[in-house]
RNA sequence: GCCCGGGUGGUGGAAUGGUAGACACGAGGGACUUAAAAUCCCUUGGUCCGCAAGGGCCGUGCGGGUUCAAGUCCCGCCCCGGGCACCA
C-alpha cells in the first residue's frame, strides 16, 4: 500500500496503458521488479516434491485412473541433450492436467538399462556394465529431476535388475511353454499339444497346427507314432510349436558386433548401431513365434489411437499378401510356391528356386552340379548389402530339372536365382515374364520363353502387371479379368489337389539369442543337447561373472566363460536376451514394481490397465512397439491380462535438431603443426573445406551468426579445434540444420539451458517451438521470448521491490474475458496436445493482463492453476505467495465459462466479391436481415457499391458479410 | 516403384471453408541510462501511389476447378521428409 502506482490500483494507470510509460517508472528501484529467481524456486521445491512425496501414487480404486507413459531411455553415457525430454515434458503436462482434474494418474520412469553400448565399453576398458549402467543413470535421474517431472520415482524399474528381469526370464519360460493354436486363434499350454499328439498325432503343416514358416516341414504322424517316438525326436518335433524356440535358421549375422540381430536391427543391409555389414548364416537360434501373431497384429491397429503413419509403417513391416499356393510336381517330389497371381499360370515359363532352397541339390542333375554347387556357394556367401546393392545384377543357372505345369502338363524348366529371397513364401517363385518384371528380365538375360498373359500386353518390351487386365493366355482362364480368373485359378487348383489359396506374411519370427554379456540370460539348461526351461524357482537366473567380456577362443558367447555356469550339472544357455525384450512388457512392472510373487498383482493391472497415452519416438515403430504389442496379446492369451493392445494412444514426438555452424577451413602445416584458417563461407580454392563449429561461442548479430576472436579463443580450448585461427576479426558462419549429435559439435545440454533460465523457461521453450510430433531445429536465442513471458507472467503478482502485491477487488469484465479465454483455449488444447497454441495463448494473456494493470487473485489464481502443468514451479511459487500450504497439484482444474466470453457486439468485416475491405461494428442482436440492411446503408460501403445494387449479400453472423458485385 | 507425412514472412510457427501471417525470435526506430545489461513503447509479408491521412495491386510450392468466399475442398503436376522394396 506504500507504493502510489502499483499496479492494477489506479484508474489512470490502465487508460495510460498504450502510452510509453513515464521514465520514472524505470528507476533503479522500481527495477526491483525483476526478481524471479528461478534458481532457488526451482531448487525449492524440486525439494518439496521429494520430501513431501507429492507425486508418489497409489493404486486407488475408488478414483478414475490415466496411465501417462514415456518411452524410458537407454542411459548412455552421452547424458541428455534437449531433444531428449521434449516427449517427457508433454507427457508431464498431460499427467499433471489430469491429475488437476481429479484422475489418479501413473507417470513413471525408468531405465532400459541392458544394451551393447555399455558391454562394448566394458570390453575396452574392463570396467563391469553394471558399473557404468549405475552412473549413467544415477546422471540421467540427475538431469531430469532439474526439469521437473512428475514423475513417481519410487516406481522406477530398471531391465537390468534382477528383480525385474526375473519376470522377463518367467515370461519366456511361458512363450517357451505355449503353442499357438490357429483354431482357436490364440496361444495355449505345450502340454495341451502334447495331449493331442498323444490322441490323434499330427497331420503334419496343416490348419489344426501352426509351424513356423522359417522352419522345415513336418512330417504326419499318428498318435501310436507319437507314443513311439524318443524323448530327443519328441523334443525336436515340440519345437517346432513352441512360441520361443530354438531352431537352425538363417540368421542376420553382424561379425564387428559378435552377434546376431533381428531384421528391425538391420537397415540397408548394415547394423542399425553403429552400421557395420551385416551377412546371412545359418546357425542354432532362439527365436520368438512372432509370426503366428501376424493376423491379430495387423488386425489390432484398427482400433488404436495411434498415428497414420506408423500404423502404415507396421502395415507394411507385417506385409500381408493373398494369393495362392501351387504345387509344381518334379518326379516323385514337388516344389510348392506361393503367388499372388493364379491367374497367370498359363503364363508360367520356368520356376525359380532362392540359392538357399533346400530342394536345390535335390533337384540339380548330374552333369549341372559343379555349376550348381558353384552359383549356390558363390549367392549364399554374399552379404546382405552386397546382394542389395547389386540388384540390377541378374544371375542364375540351370537345374537340369523339369517340373510339370499343374494344367497343361508342359516341362518347365527348374532354374536357381538369387532373385528369389530364401525367407519370404516357399523360397521359390513359378516365373511368369509376361506378368512379372522381375521374372521379365530372368528370361530376357538367359533366354527363356515369355508368354503373354494379359490383353494389350508388349511383352517384347516389359512385363504387363495390371490387375485391371484381361487374361489372353491358353486356357480356362482365358477372356476373364484379373479378378475373376485369380478366383477361379485357386477352385481349380483346390479340386484338382494342386493347390489351394493362401495368406502370406513378409514378418518374420524374431531372432532372441545375442552372442553378447549384457542381457538377460535365457533361463534354459541342456540334457543330451536338448533344451530343458529352468524351474520358475531358479528365477532369477542371474547373469555370471566373467574374466573378460568378449567371446571365447572357440568363439562362443562370453557366458560361456563363466565358472560353474550349469544347471544340476548340465550346461546352461550362453546366449543373452536382445535389448527389446525387456521393453517388452516393462509397462506391466510399473503397476507393481515391488511385486516378488507376480510380474504384477492382477487387482493392479485390473486398475491401471492400459496405457491412456503413451509417447516415444517414431524410430521404434517396427521393433519395440511390434514386440510390446505381441507379449501383451501373448499375455492376454494366457489370461494374464484382461485386455490385448498396450496402449490406447500413441503420439511419436518429433525430433530437435541441433543447427551446426559451417565455416570453411584451409588447412596448412607449420612447425610440424597443424593449422587452419577459419574463412567467410564464399571463399573458394584448393585445400578448402567444410568444418562444423562450436555452437556454444558463436555471437549472434543483425540475425547472423558470426565467430570472433574471444569466441575462437573459447573453441580452442576442444581439442578437436587447438590450432584453428581466424582470417579476420570476426567470420560469418552459415547455420545448418541437422541432427543434434556430438560430433557435429551442435548440441545443447539442458542443464546449461536451466542454469541460465531456469527449468520452466526450458519445459515453456520446448513446448512452444512447434507442434510436438513435428522434427523442429533448436535455437537457443528464441528462448528469450518464453524467459520474458515468465518474468511478465511474475511481475503481475508483484509491486515494486518484488513486494507480493495481489488484490481481493472484484475483476473487470475484460479482465473475466481474457482468463476465460485462455482456460477455454489450454483446456481444449491439452487433449490435442497442441501445447504451442497453449503457451501463445498464456503469452497472450498476460500481455492483456499487463496492458490491464490486472493483479485480480480471482484472474491470477485460475492463471496459476491452468500454467501449472507447463511451468509447475513458478506455480507453486506464486499459488504458495496467495496463501496456499498444499500443492498447486492438488488445485483442481479451473472450468472456463461461455458467458464471460460473450460480447454484445462483433466487429464485423465487411468484404466485396470476397477481398476485406472495411470493418463495421455491429450489435449481435441483429438477424441477417437486419444486419445487411445496416451494412447497405453504411456510407462507406454506399461509396464503395458506386450507386449499384450488389448481387447478392452473404451475412454470416458472428464471421463475415460479403457482398457481391 | 509403392505407401504415408509435409511445402505459409528473414526464422520457429498460427488460422471449425469466413479479416492469412496469432504468438515468439530476429531486424529497425524510440524511451530510460554516464554507459551497458535489464525493462518499456512503436514499426515489421512484398510492392506501388501519396507530403500526409490513406489507398491500390500481388501473396500460403505450381497449374486448373468447385464456392458468395479456398492456406483449408476436388483434379493434375513439382519439391522435401519418412517407411517398405528383387516380398513373387
Amino acid at each position: 500500500m506504500d507504493a502510489p502506482f502499483r499496479p492494477g490500483a489506479s484508474t489512470v494507470f490502465r487508460q495510460c496503458a498504450a502510452l510509453p510509460r513515464p521514465g520514472w517508472l524505470n528507476s533503479p528501484t522500481i527495477q526491483g521488479i525483476m526478481a524471479y529467481d528461478h534458481k532457488q524456486i526451482e531448487a525449492e521445491w524440486q525439494r518439496r516434491w521429494k520430501e513431501q512425496g507429492t507425486f508418489r501414487t497409489g493404486n486407488d480404486p475408488a478414483r478414475p485412473k490415466y496411465y501417462v507413459l514415456d518411452m524410458f531411455p537407454y542411459p548412455s553415457g552421452a547424458g541428455l541433450h534437449v531433444g531428449h525430454p521434449l516427449g517427457y515434458i508433454a507427457s508431464d503436462i498431460v499427467a499433471r492436467y489430469k491429475r488437476h482434474c481429479g484422475f489418479n494418474v501413473l507417470h513413471p520412469m525408468g531405465y532400459d538399462s541392458f544394451g551393447l553400448p555399455a558391454e562394448q565399453y566394458a570390453i575396452q576398458t574392463g570396467q563391469h556394465p553394471a558399473k557404468t549402467t549405475e552412473e549413467n543413470a544415477a546422471r540421467y535421474r540427475a538431469q531430469l529431476d532439474r526439469i521437473g517431472f512428475s514423475f513417481d520415482w519410487d516406481r522406477e524399474v530398471r531391465t537390468s535388475d534382477p528383480a525385474f528381469y526375473k519376470w522377463t526370464q518367467w515370461i519366456f519360460l511361458q512363450l517357451f511353454n505355449s503353442w499357438y493354436d490357429p483354431r482357436a486363434d490364440k496361444a495355449r499350454p505345450i502340454a495341451e499339444l502334447v495331449a493331442r499328439f498323444e490322441r490323434q498325432g499330427c497331420q503334419g503343416q496343416d490348419a489344426d497346427v501352426l509351424t513356423g514358416d522359417t522352419e522345415e516341414f513336418i512330417g504326419p504322424f499318428t498318435a501310436d507314432e507319437w507314443k513311439g517316438f524318443d524323448e530327443r525326436t519328441k523334443q525336436m518335433v515340440l519345437q517346432r510349436f513352441r512360441l520361443a524356440y530354438l531352431s537352425e535358421a538363417w540368421v542376420n549375422w553382424c561379425p564387428a558386433l559378435g552377434t546376431v540381430l533381428a531384421n528391425d536391427e538391420v537397415k540397408d543391409g548394415v547394423s542399425e548401431r553403429g552400421g557395420h555389414p551385416v551377412e546371412r548364416k545359418r546357425m542354432p537360434q532362439w527365436s520368438l513365434r512372432i509370426t503366428a501373431y501376424a493376423q491379430r497384429l495387423l488386425d489390432g491397429l484398427e482400433g488404436l489411437d495411434w498415428p497414420e503413419a506408423l500404423k502404415e509403417t507396421q502395415r507394411n513391416w507385417i506385409g500381408k499378401s493373398t494369393g495362392a499356393s501351387v504345387r509344381f510336381p518334379v518326379g516323385d517330389d514337388f516344389i510348392e510356391v506361393f503367388t499372388t497371381r493364379p491367374d497367370t499360370l498359363f503364363g508360367v515359363s520356368f520356376i525359380t528356386l532362392a540359392p538357399e532352397h533346400v530342394l536345390v541339390a535335390k533337384f540339380t542333375t548330374h552333369d549341372r552340379r559343379t555349376e550348381v554347387e558353384a552359383y549356390v556357394k558363390r549367392a549364399t556367401n554374399r552379404s546382405e548389402r552386397e546382394r542389395q546393392a547389386d540388384v540390377d545384377r541378374i544371375s542364375g543357372v540351370f537345374t537340369g530339372s523339369y517340373a510339370k505345369h499343374p494344367f497343361t502338363g508342359a516341362d518347365i524348366p527348374v532354374w536357381v536365382g538369387d532373385y528369389v529371397l530364401g525367407g519370404y513364401g516357399t523360397g521359390a517363385v513359378m516365373a511368369v515374364p509376361g506378368g512379372d518384371q522381375r521374372d521379365w528380365r530372368f528370361a530376357k538375360h538367359f533366354g527363356l520363353p515369355i508368354i503373354a498373359v494379359t490383353e494389350g500386353a508388349d511383352v517384347g518390351k516389359e512385363a504387363d502387371e495390371r490387375k485391371d487386365a484381361t487374361i489372353c493366355s491358353e486356357g480356362f482362364l482365358k477372356g476373364l479379368q484379373v479378378p475373376q480368373a485369380i478366383t477361379r485359378a485357386i477352385e481349380e487348383l483346390e479340386k484338382i489337389g494342386a493347390g489351394e489359396g493362401k495368406v502370406n506374411f513378409r514378418l518374420r519370427d524374431a531372432t532372441f539369442g545375442r552372442q553378447r554379456y549384457w542381457g538377460e540370460p535365457i533361463p534354459i539348461y541342456y540334457k543330451d543337447d536338448i533344451p530343458y526351461p529352468l524351474p520358475e524357482s531358479e528365477l532369477p537366473l542371474k547373469l555370471p561373472e566373467v574374466d573378460k567380456f568378449l567371446p571365447t577362443e572357440t568363439g562362443e558367447p562370453p557366458l560361456a566363460r563363466a565358472k560353474n555356469w550349469t544347471y544340476e550339472g548340465y550346461p546352461l544357455e550362453t546366449t543373452t536376451m536382445p535389448g527389446w525384450a525387456g521393453s517388452s512388457w516393462y509397462f506391466l512392472r510399473y503397476m507393481d514394481p515391488k511385486n516378488e510373487g507376480r510380474f504384477a498383482s492382477p487387482e493392479a493391472i485390473d486398475y491401471w490397465g492400459q496405457v491412456d497415452l503413451y509417447i516415444g519416438g517414431s524410430e521404434h515403430s517396427t521393433g519395440h512397439l511390434l514386440y510390446f504389442r505381441f507379449w501383451t496379446k501373448f499375455l492376454h492369451d494366457l489370461g494374464l491380462l484382461p485386455f490385448d493392445e498396450p496402449a490406447k494412444k500413441l503420439v511419436n514426438q518429433g525430433m530437435i535438431q541441433g543447427i551446426s555452424m559451417m565455416a570453411k577451413v584451409q588447412a596448412s602445416t607449420k612447425d610440424g603443426e597443424e593449422h587452419y584458417l577459419v574463412l567467410p563461407p564464399d571463399s573458394k580454392g584448393e585445400g578448402i573445406f567444410e568444418r562444423n563449429y562450436l555452437v556454444d561461442h558463436v555471437l549472434l548479430r543483425e540475425g547472423k551468426h558470426w565467430i570472433n576472436e574471444d569466441g575462437a579463443a573459447k573453441t580452442r580450448e576442444v581439442p578437436a579445434f587447438r590450432g584453428f585461427h581466424l582470417s579476420g576479426p570476426s567470420i560469418e558462419l552459415k547455420p545448418v540444420v541437422e541432427k543434434m549429435s556430438k560430433s557435429k559439435y551442435n548440441v545443447v545440454n539442458p542443464d546449461d539451458i536451466i542454469a541460465k533460465y531456469g527449468a520452466d523457461t526450458l519445459r515453456l521453450y520446448e513446448m512452444f517451438l512447434g507442434p510436438l510430433e513435428q522434427s523442429k531445429p533448436w535455437d537457443t536465442h528464441g528462448i528469450e521470448g518464453t524467459f520474458r513471458f515468465l518474468k511478465k507472467f511474475w511481475n503481475l503478482f508483484h509491486g515494486p521491490e518484488d513486494a507480493f502485491n495481489v488484490t481481493d477487488e472484484t475483476p473487470t469484465k475484460a479482465e473475466l474475458k481474457t482468463l476465460h479465454a485462455t482456460l477455454k483455449k489450454v483446456t481444449e488444447d491439452i487433449p490435442k496436445m497442441s501445447f504451442n497454441t497453449s503457451v501463445a495463448q498464456f503469452m497472450i494473456a498476460v500481455n492483456e493482463l499487463h496492458a490491464l494493470r490486472c493483479n485480480k487473485r480471482a484472474v491470477l489464481e485460475p492463471l496459476t492453476i491452468a500454467l501449472a502443468p507447463f511451468a509447475p514451479h513458478i506455480a507453486e511459487e506464486l499459488w504458495r505467495r496467495m496463501g496456499h500450504a498444499e500443492s498447486i497439484s492438488t488445485a483442481p482444474w479451473p472450468q472456463w465459462e461461455q458467458r464471460h466470453l460473450e460480447e454484445d457486439s462483433f466487429t464485423y468485416p465487411i468484404s466485396f466479391n470476397g477481398k476485406m475491405r472495411l470493418q463495421l461494428e455491429l450489435p449481435l442482436t441483429l438477424d441477417a436481415k437486419a444486419m445487411e440492411a445496416a451494412v447497405l446503408a453504411n456510407p462507406e460501403v454506399q461509396q464503395r457499391l458506386e450507386g449499384k445494387t450488389p448481387k447478392k449479400v452473404v451475412v454470416v453472423p458472428k464471421r463475415i458479410v460479403n457482398i457481391v458485385v
